[in-house]
DNA sequence: CCTTTCATACCGAGCGATCGGTAGAAATTT
DNA sequence: AAATTTCTACCGATCGCTCGGTATGAAAGG
């Protein structure tokens, strides 16, 4: 592993843990085993490093997200596979979906632009998907938009609560987000009164 | 308004802006037309005005959410009426919802202890309200904090992207959380399959 | 009625610590 | 020898917070 793979790492459990405001370059060179100034030589500033670690973390989800939009299965199973993958993903990777989460502001401008884009791109990806259920005549009349932000809030929502080594495994709570998001939490016998 | 209330309004619109660690005592003393030292003589610390914010928010909350759960109304309409108050409640105050989101970490350890114990109060009356639905035998077999927790995700994620000036409504909002939680996305006719 | 007392509400100045970042040289690798 | 990596030593700025006060007005005593 780089010495520069090594302060990512470990700038990203900081920042997960006390915020990018919170985290200071001599804890993060402290922690990779390097002087300040020599962690400086591997990135130009600690918003550089933040803006790495988000990005990267962006593009990983956003490769996966399109391999399952452009497969040749159904739209009802496809949301059912991006739930499992993104519930599977983050729990993977809890301290870089707590800065993904939580960590937008500290960006830099030019930097908060790309990653709002890349968000809205990601948003854009969710109601496609809607809408092509909607096209199908399966979906109920509700704005695409307010559908793909369920689902975010949903998965996202993970990174304050979900321990992947308790009871309920990734796969599992994945199967169990498909399942709420598309017919809901009442029984099936409940469900039309 | 006291000057005490000034402070913290202020402290609230930064907080949810910049941070708590990003917003600086001298600016809110700036903003509330203080000195520094006038501003510490209405709190002991920055991190106590912090704390007053968020328990202030969670009590408020807390007491709708107990006065909706102890009515005389059906569990699933209890459910309905729940996201409606929530989606309405922050829409109407969404700096403090991106407080309690995102400045749990900047607590004090024995703040954070009393914040993490009134958000587990939180989540226990939601589990309640399913295992209520679950006695009626209206719900599916589900973990109850599970469907808490999807709740509380679909719920709080408002504070990244909702506007309550849009094209959809606060209690609109809240009506589509509620059929969706409870019945999916998909149509009635669909659901079966 | 007048004065003394006293608590509340503030402020200017500045404390020690830490912040992100850098200059310049030594050490190491190629 | 040249290039890369890493260091020590330090910069100016800002951090949260506190000190020793002052202005004001209400209560208490004469």
């Amino acid at each position: 592993m780089s010495k520069r793979d090594v302060i990512l790492k470990v700038a990203t459990r900081l920042f997960a843990a006390k915020g990018f405001d919170g985290t200071s370059v001599r804890r993060i060179a402290e922690e990779a085993d390097l002087s300040v100034a020599g962690m400086f030589h591997y990135f130009p500033s600690k918003e550089e490093i933040l803006n790495e670690i988000m990005i990267g973390f962006m593009d990983e989800g956003y490769k996966r997200l399109m391999e399952i939009y452009n497969s040749d299965i159904g739209p009802v199973k496809k949301l059912e596979e991006i739930c499992k993958f993104y519930v599977e993903h983050y729990a993977g990777h809890k301290d870089q979906l707590t800065i993904l989460v939580s960590e937008g502001k500290s960006l830099s401008l030019e930097h908060r632009k790309v990653f709002i884009d890349k968000q809205r791109v990601y948003v854009e990806a969710l109601k496609r998907l809607f809408d092509d259920l909607a096209k199908e005549n399966l979906l109920k009349p509700i704005d695409s938009s307010v559908l793909a932000f369920i689902f975010f809030g949903m998965v996202h929502w993970t990174y304050s609560w979900y321990n992947p080594q308790g009871e309920i495994g990734p796969e599992e709570l994945g199967r169990i987000f498909g399942e709420v998001l598309l017919r809901g939490v009442l029984k099936d016998t409940e469900r039309s009164k």
